[in-house]
DNA sequence: AATTCAAATGCAACGCTGTTGCATATATAT
DNA sequence: ATATATATGCAACAGCGTTGCATTTGAATT
């Protein structure tokens, strides 16, 4: 069985030749995609409909989990396979978007800090990224 | 002369009746806000570029500073007086973001945690926004 | 108070993001 | 080979944010 096919099975999606090329996109990528930087990536031509619900459709099944970086677009990224299973994401660690490069990586290494807030507040999710120069650039 | 136009003459804009009532909003709500947010809360119909724009100048010249709370849209909220000016923003505290009241608000107390990144990295500017329930709710 | 001019505003139009409803195609289990 | 649930594509839509251009307006000057 292909790497691809495992791994959309493994999370209890069916195989399709769409979900192989995008998903291919992540595992060959290791910066976090939109649906525009996918739709350049990839030859095959789909609807971007299919784009979407199948990003849908990996995030709920804990394949990919959103990378917030300022851009005003969903970005997703490959989840660590380690922590991630369908509906229980896992992904507490901070991202960083170069400036130069544009691009926004997973530091799966760097958990968020611990943070104390004032009386009144509970925390459910923290989300950090980091804006700077990259290693690359 | 008027709170608000001092506002505006301080930062060295023009006073107009549309960036008077945009203002006015930033000052009477203490979470960040969105255009259409803006455009909600205020009487009189603006065009849409209007505020775009007014938004676009007020954070040129230090009056407010770009929230980001995932949510795919441009917020802003105003900066703390003391430490912002034209082309130099210095907002770096965290945000919070509530999951029932889906408002966003500055936590202009709490600094954005101090972060070790690996080798090849270097900070430019970190942003930090945690979601869960807030005081009211 | 009238004049002037740069700056602010409004309008029209556009491109992009992301979504929904529905008809059709396809992966997989039998 | 067949059946069926699900994936896909198409059409249409709503909202965000921007640009170019013509018009209006704030405020400095006379």
């Amino acid at each position: 069985m292909s790497k691809f096919k495992e791994i959309l099975k493994k999370h209890g999606l069916k195989f399709t030749e769409n979900r192989k090329v995008i998903l291919e996109q992540f595992v060959c990528n290791n910066y976090a995609l939109s649906y525009s930087e996918i739709d350049s990536l990839i030859q095959k031509k789909l609807d971007k409909v299919t784009v979407y619900r199948t990003l849908k459709s990996f995030e709920e099944n804990g394949i990919i989990h959103q990378v917030i970086d300022g851009s005003n677009q969903i970005k997703y990224a490959l989840c660590n396979s380690a922590s991630c299973s369908s509906n229980h994401h896992n992904d507490a660690h901070i991202h960083f978007k170069c400036d130069y490069c544009e691009k926004t990586y997973c530091l799966n290494d760097i958990p968020t800090p611990e943070l104390v807030l004032p009386k009144g507040y509970s925390i459910a999710k923290q989300n950090v990224f980091v804006q700077g120069r990259c290693q690359n650039c």
